[in-house]
This record gives structure tokens, C-alpha cells and sequence, in this order.
DNA sequence: CCTAACTATTAGGCTTCCTAAGTATGAACG
DNA sequence: CGTTCATACTTAGGAAGCCTAATAGTTAGG
């Protein structure tokens, strides 16, 4: 019986990290499900936070287009959560900033979603967490690569 | 300047395990952006291969309520991939098999994305390869107790 | 100036998800 | 048997999110 060939080996981690990926979907899901904002809102909120960032940086940021991402905008305004300014550099350009009881929303959901998920965390030992833990980096890096 | 609690840690830990999440959705958004097939049909015509499977099962594996599997299947049968039959053993339910065009659907679909994502993990090191590897199994277990 | 490039919004459409309501079958019990 | 409750699925209607194409306004470069 052979050695797996190098670039079978690959493949075979590739399905494996598909069926990771997919699970995540899952757990995603699960995290948003009952939550007063979603995922995507909690960035669109983030990036809103210090100073304000423009719709085409959140659009990038959440990896939609900018329409998509003037949707989402649009939908936390009206909930109170953000405002929209001209920008004073560029005219064309809108400055998104979260207002105070966006801030707080922000404040709140994050600390709930974290809780969420360390509890999760806890039920592990100590080396799943530290395998989480390394492998944490490298999603960050194959994502970049994703995004470039 | 005291250690940090492990109770900090841990949520340190789901602050950035969050990151990989959202991360996880943009790989996986860009990986079924020009596919024929969505992650979530590929899923539905591989429980539909072997024996098949009853749409409440599929909804199960998808995470979504019946309805929406209903949906999804009601689309491939449409598109010729599978084909509805009443259960033998109760009536009431409904046994979804995978066609021939179903089956050579799922072995290309499966194949373009398996290369896909081994091109990306062929630009990691061995060091980070090795790190995915380890926290996969992790991934498994952490879904299986959300879905639980 | 005038044209080309850029930023954002609007309009229209598709997919996917949900809940609620309806149909049909199965199973339990008197 | 027949009633009743539970189960399996479908249908209907609606919300959220994403897209492309078209539009309006602004900036910047010949």
C-alpha cells in the first residue's frame, strides 16, 4: 500500500475544510438566531463606531456590494442605531456613525455573542482549545488571500 | 500587572473564534458565488445519493425547517438532479433520490471545490497546514453540541 | 470647461429563510 | 372500528439579504 501522494493529501484536508466551513454556517446561524442584530449588522455597527467609516469601506469590510451594504445601513438608521453625514473631505461620499444607542447595542450584543461562544469553549479541554486557538491565525490568512 | 483571569481568556478566545466564524461566510460566499450548485444544494443531493433521504432528515443536515428544504428540493427535482418518491414503509413521508444527472452533478461540484480550496491551502506551510488539520476535528465537535 | 472616474442611492429581481395554515397518514385507545 | 392526537410534508405569504443596471451628484484630469 502506497503513500497518500502529496497532492491527495490536500484534497482530502480541502473536503474536510469545506465541511468546516459548512458547520460554521451552521453555528453562525444558530448565534444569530434569536439576536436583535445580525452578524453583519454588528460590523456595519463596529466599523460605525470611531470616527465613522464610509459605505464603500463597510461594503468592503463586510465583502458585499456597496447597495448591499447601503441596504443594511439604511435599516440601522432607521432603527436609530447610525446616522449618515456628507463627508466634509468628499462630497460624494457619506460618513456612517453610530449614535449612542448604537454604541450600546453594539456594547450589548457583543458581550451576549461572546459569552455564547466561550461557553461553548468551556465545554472543551484544554488542547481543543489550544488547537482552535492555532489554527485561528491561518483562517485569518486564508481569508485574506480569499479576499485579495 | 496581574495574569489574565481564565474566564478572560476564554472570551478572548470566542472574540476571535467570532472572527473566524464571519470569515468562514465570506470564503464560503465567494466559493458558491459562480457555482452552479449552492453549498447548501450540494449537501441536499449527497444525502439524496445512497438509499436517499426523507426531507425532514435533509432539513435536519441543513439546519433549516422542513419548508425550507422543501423548497430546496422542489428546485433540484425542477432542475432534474433528484426525484420525489413516497416512502414504502409510511406514507406520509417522502423519500428524495438523486438522478444520474444528480449523481454527475455532486462529482463535479465536489471536484471544483475541492481544488478550489486546495489551491488555497497549497500556498499555506506545512507548519499551518498542520494547524487547520488539528482544529478540524474541534470545528466537528463544537457543531455537534450547537445542533444538539 | 468637459469628460471620465468615483460614490452612493434607487429600482427591480432572485434566493433563502421563516411562521402559520392545510392535507394526508399513522398510531394509540376505548 | 372510529375518534383523536401526533407526525410528515406542502402551500402561502412575507422578511432579509444579495445582486445588476440605471441614475444623480462630485471630483479630478486633460
Amino acid at each position: 500500500m502506497n503513500a497518500e501522494r502529496p497532492a491527495d493529501a490536500l484534497i482530502d484536508l480541502a473536503q474536510e475544510f469545506r465541511n468546516a466551513l459548512r458547520q460554521s454556517v451552521f453555528v453562525l446561524r444558530r448565534l444569530d438566531a434569536h439576536a436583535e442584530l445580525s452578524s453583519a449588522q454588528l460590523s456595519v455597527l463596529k466599523m460605525a463606531l470611531d470616527g465613522g467609516a464610509r459605505v464603500g469601506e463597510i461594503a468592503r469590510d463586510l465583502g458585499v456590494k456597496v447597495p448591499s451594504a447601503t441596504e443594511q445601513i439604511i435599516r440601522l438608521e432607521r432603527a436609530g442605531l447610525l446616522r449618515r453625514e456628507a463627508d466634509p473631505d468628499d462630497s460624494r461620499a457619506v460618513r456612517v456613525l453610530a449614535t449612542a444607542e448604537g454604541r450600546a447595542a453594539v456594547d450589548l450584543a457583543d458581550r451576549r455573542r461572546n459569552e455564547h461562544i466561550a461557553a461553548i469553549l468551556a465545554t472543551l479541554d484544554q488542547n481543543e482549545r489550544d488547537a482552535i486557538s492555532a489554527a485561528l491565525p491561518v483562517f485569518h490568512k486564508i481569508n485574506s488571500s480569499v479576499r485579495a
